[in-house]
DNA sequence: CCTAATAGTAGGTAGCACCAATAATAGCTA
DNA sequence: TAGCTATTATTGGTGCTACCTACTATTAGG
């Protein structure tokens, strides 16, 4: 689809807008990173891993905005691949504690350069000045609807 | 979620923010056009129909983002609701002719001010001026994504 | 006239966000 | 300490959305 040719009421439409160009960046992100054999929850997932250390799932899915139930999965497959450990918590031994490996960070190093590169490509008729803007307009708008959407 | 919490490397990331910010404005949208019995996608027909005139299901495609075979389905909703019309093109037997109905021109006036609060709501943490530099900022990214993704 | 392209349509599929129910465990409080 | 409530992980879903394929009818072009 052409945006010039979109009816203008839409294209005036933040909501509108967000919405196409998530369909874009989703699109984008998930060429780059099949090409890894991975996928961005996963990527999420190792980020929060590696950025806040050894955690439970719930509290993976409060970082990430995964529901809990699919984080179950995913770290399932973490798990599979060696990228990190799951192990009970002796503390409280209904509580999860989610490990990442020296495998995962490694892993996390080549995932960051395929997501950049991504951004790059979702963000080219953009300046680097103007990316900025972007990122943090969009970072305060979401931080606005947090709570009672 | 809050965003304060996610990993700063999501947090940087264009397609991660404005992949959050559809969740919500769909969400937010969803909400608003469900009171009044509606569908974003129901309203982007509704808007393309106002503004390029009667046309044929392939152009409203084109013009709206959405699929060739979801219009099928959507138009059928259009035309039982009495708020569009599907006629044969006589000059191109192949086409249909979609056309806005009285009743579909008002009932899009009442949908432009649910859209409208819907707007308010996403983009409630942000000024009028940064609600317009994101409006631009985001358009011009989707142009710069429109072929080649 | 034959072929290729196009419009509409039917019937899917995969991925995603989200939900409800359950079992195990922890913590509170009467 | 017994009983109630809350929390964690997990299972098995649901509905929505974007997208795809195959088909028919029709048109346009060589």
């Amino acid at each position: 689809m052409d945006v010039e040719n979109a009816p203008s009421r839409l294209r005036a439409l933040p909501t509108w807008l967000v919405a196409q160009a998530a369909i874009r960046g989703q699109r984008i992100v998930a060429e780059v990173l099949t090409e890894q054999d991975s996928h961005r929850s996963e990527y999420a997932l190792l980020a929060g891993l590696d950025e806040f250390g050894p955690q439970s799932q719930t509290e993976l899915s409060e970082r990430s905005g995964l529901d809990r139930s699919d984080i179950v999965r995913w770290v399932d497959d973490l798990v599979a691949r060696k990228l990190a450990r799951r192990s009970q918590d002796p503390q409280d031994r209904r509580r999860n504690v989610i490990t990442l490996t020296a495998l995962g960070r490694r892993r996390l190093g080549t995932l960051d350069r395929a997501v950049s590169t991504a951004q790059q490509r979702l963000t080219r008729g953009l300046s680097g000045v103007e990316r900025q803007q972007l990122v943090a307009l969009l970072g305060r708008l979401i931080e606005g609807t947090d709570h009672a959407g």
